[in-house]
DNA sequence: GTGAAAGCGCTAACAG
DNA sequence: CTGTTAGCGCTTTCAC
C-alpha cells in the first residue's frame, strides 16, 4: 500500500530528516539558514517537505527553543464594544498593529472582557505565548495589570495607571491639556460649568438605579476613581477654574456610564438639569462630546450661541464637525508603544514617554449667550 | 548570602520542585488538577511559587506539549489602515473577539500588511502559534491564504474566496443582496446607472497615472478581479439591470483605489463626468457611499431629488443618514466565524454559512430627478 | 496523594 | 556543508 500523501500523524522535522536520510539539523538549516546547505540538497529538502505536507518549522516547539515567541500581547480591560467605538482607542491599536507588523512580531489579544469571571480572564493572560505586553488605560488595581506584571515580561503601560513600577510609559499630559481647553473656555467667559467624562467605576457602586445611563458624580467618587486619566482631565478643569476664582459648585459633573450617543446624551440633560445655569459643557471624550451636540440639537439648544461643547481626543468626526478638543496623538501612541518592546531602550530602564497635545479651537464654543 | 526573590534565571517548575522537594508533577498539578493534591501542599507551592518570582506553567512549553496554543490566527490581507476605517469589518473583528475571549482563547492579529515582503509577511504566517485561522476577505490567489492553507489547521473563510477547499466559509449572498438592490433602484425608473466599486486590483494594473485616486473600470479588470465580493455584487447590479432590459453601457463602473472620503469623492465626479446622464450612483459599500453624498452635496446636487445615492453593508453611520443600503451583519459573521473554530461541527466537514442580509429602503433613493 | 520516565518538535553549539 | 549531542519547560500515563 503506497504512503498516503498526508499521513496519519503530522510530518515533522524528524520525520522528514528520516525520510530523507539526513540529519534533523540539515532539515532545521534548509529553513532557518539557506546558506549553510547546498541549494540542490535545499530544494530537495522543500520538494518532499511540500509533499509530505510539511510546512514548516512547528511555530511552538521553535518558541520553547528560541525563547521568543514572536508576538506581543495587548490587554484592555475595557469591554471590546468599548474600545472599538472609540476611535481613539482603534487608532491606537493601529499604530501598534503597524510597528508589530514591520517588526514582525503578531499582535495578541488577549481576552479578559468581562464577559468572562477574573479567573478565567487570568488564564488568558497567563497562557497568553507573548514577548511582551502593551496594557491599554487600565484602572488602578487592575488585576489584570496585576498579573501581566507577574509574568515578569517587559512591559508598556499606555494612558494610565502611570506608575507601574519596572514597566515604561507613554501616554499625554492629560491634567495640563485639558487645563488649557478650561482655560480657554473660561477665558471666554464661562462661569458655571457642565463637566461630562466616562464612568468613573462600577455603575452600581454610583447609583442604585442600574438602569440609569448616567449620574452626577459625587466628590468621594471622584476622589476613589481608579480611572486616572479621567480624573486627571477633571483635575486640569478644577485648576483652570480655582485659577479664575471659580469655586467646586461651579462645576458640575456627570458620569456616562456608557460609550454610546444615548448615554452621553443622558449626561448632557442631567448636566443641564441639575444646574440650568450652566453655559459650557465640557467633555472628557469627544465621543462624548458629539453625543452631547446631538442632543442639545435635538433640545433646540444652539452651539456655540446658547451653549458651547468641548471635546478631548480628538478623533476624525469630532474635528469634522468642528468641535473644540484637545488632540491627541492616538496613532503614535500605539506606535511608541510598540517600538518600546521591539526596540527597547539600550539601558533596559523603563522609559516615561509623554506625547503632545493640541488645543484645537473649532467652531462649538464662544461666549457664554 | 539569602536567596535574592528574584534570581538570575527564571523560576521553572522543575526549579520549584527542587526548592521544595517535591516532584515536578506534584507542581504541575498545584496549577493544573488542584484536586489532585492536599490544599496544604498547593497552598506552600503557590506562596513559594510566588516569592521565587514563579508565575505558574510557561506557556510555550505547555503549548507544545498539550498540542494547543489557545489562540485563533486572524489573517487581513488589506492594509489595516482599510480595515480599521471600515466599520464593517471592525464589527467583523469585534464579533471574532466578543468568541475567542467566551471561549478563552486569544486572538492573534498576524502582519501581512503592504509594508513588508511577501517573504516576510509569510513568515508571521508560519510563526504563528495557533490553532486556527480566519482569513478576511482574501482576494484569489492570496499567497497568504496559499500559505495558511498549507499550515493544516482549521481555517474558516469569510467573504471570499468561497471556494477554499477544506475550508469552511461565513458570508453572505453578495449578488443576490445587491440584485435585490438593483432591482428596487430600477423599478424606481433609473436606466443609467453609476457604480462605485471599491478597488478591483493593484493601482498601477489598472492606471498608468498612480496618483489617481479613481479610474473606469474596463470589462477586461471587471473579469480578471480577485475581489469576488465586490465582483458579486456588481454582478448583482448586471443582473436586475439585463432583467429590465438594460445593456452595459447603461452602467458606469468606476473603481475607488483607497477607503477614504476624497477617493470617494473623486470616484463619484468620475462617474458623473463619464456619464453624465447618471440618475443613480450605487457603490458597494456605504464608505463610498457616503463619500459620494457629501461630495454630491458640496457640488449642490440634491440627494435622492436629483441622484439616487445607494450603499452596502448597512453601518451605523449610513443608517444614521438614512442612505438606503443592505444591511450584512458583519458582527455574526464574526460570531460565526469564531463559533466554527471553536465548536467545530461533529461531522469535522467544512461548513458554508451564508448569513441573511437585509433591504433597507432609506430616505436616499427617489425615481431619477 | 505523589513520583519516575518519556517525550512534545525544535535549535544551538560544537565536531567532523 | 553535515551530523551529534543536549536540552527548552512542561504534561501525562502509569506505578507506588
Amino acid at each position: 500500500m503506497p504512503r498516503s500523501p498526508t499521513p496519519r500523524r503530522r510530518a515533522t522535522l524528524a520525520s522528514l530528516a528520516a525520510e530523507l536520510k539526513v540529519s534533523r539539523t540539515t532539515i532545521s538549516n534548509a529553513y532557518n539558514r539557506p546558506d549553510q546547505l547546498s541549494p540542490d540538497l535545499r530544494e530537495r529538502i522543500l520538494a518532499t517537505a511540500k509533499q509530505m505536507g510539511y510546512a514548516g518549522p512547528d511555530p511552538v516547539a521553535r518558541s520553547l527553543r528560541t525563547r521568543k515567541a514572536g508576538a506581543v500581547g495587548l490587554v484592555i480591560t475595557e469591554p471590546l464594544t468599548y474600545s472599538f467605538s472609540d476611535p481613539a482607542a482603534l487608532n491606537f491599536v493601529a499604530g501598534l498593529a503597524e510597528t508589530c507588523e514591520q517588526a514582525g512580531q503578531g499582535l495578541l489579544l488577549v481576552a479578559v472582557g468581562p464577559s468572562r469571571s477574573v479567573e478565567e480572564g487570568s488564564s488568558a493572560v497567563l497562557s497568553a505565548g507573548v514577548d511582551g505586553f502593551v496594557v491599554y488605560a487600565a484602572p488602578d488595581e487592575d488585576p489584570y495589570l496585576q498579573l501581566v506584571r507577574e509574568r515578569g515580561l517587559p512591559l508598556v503601560v499606555v494612558d494610565q495607571p502611570s506608575d507601574v513600577p519596572g514597566a515604561s510609559f507613554v501616554g499625554i499630559a492629560d491634567r495640563a491639556a485639558m487645563r488649557e481647553l478650561a482655560d480657554y473656555v473660561v477665558g471666554l467667559g464661562h462661569r458655571e460649568i457642565g463637566l461630562l467624562t466616562l464612568r468613573l467605576g462600577n455603575r452600581d457602586d454610583a447609583d442604585a438605579d442600574g438602569r440609569a445611563q448616567a449620574a452626577l458624580v459625587s466628590s468621594e467618587r471622584l476622589r476613589d476613581t481608579p480611572f486616572r486619566a479621567q480624573s486627571e482631565r477633571i483635575a486640569g478643569v478644577r485648576d483652570a477654574m480655582s485659577a479664575a476664582g471659580l469655586g467646586d459648585d461651579a462645576l458640575t459633573i456627570v458620569e456616562s456610564f456608557e460609550h454610546d450617543a444615548v448615554s452621553g446624551g443622558a449626561a448632557a440633560e442631567l448636566a443641564l438639569t441639575a444646574n440650568p445655569r450652566i453655559t459650557a459643557l465640557m467633555c472628557t471624550a469627544d465621543v462624548l462630546a458629539l453625543a452631547a451636540m446631538d442632543h442639545l440639537r435635538a433640545r433646540g439648544i444652539y452651539v456655540p450661541g446658547q451653549m458651547t461643547v468641548t471635546g478631548f481626543d480628538g478623533v476624525p468626526e469630532a474635528v469634522k464637525r468642528g468641535l473644540t478638543t484637545v488632540s491627541q496623538p492616538s496613532l503614535e501612541k500605539g506606535r511608541r508603544a510598540g517600538s518600546l518592546l521591539h526596540q527597547p531602550p539600550r539601558s533596559g530602564l523603563p522609559v516615561v514617554d509623554i506625547l503632545p497635545t493640541e488645543l484645537i479651537r473649532g467652531r462649538t464654543a464662544g461666549p457664554p449667550g
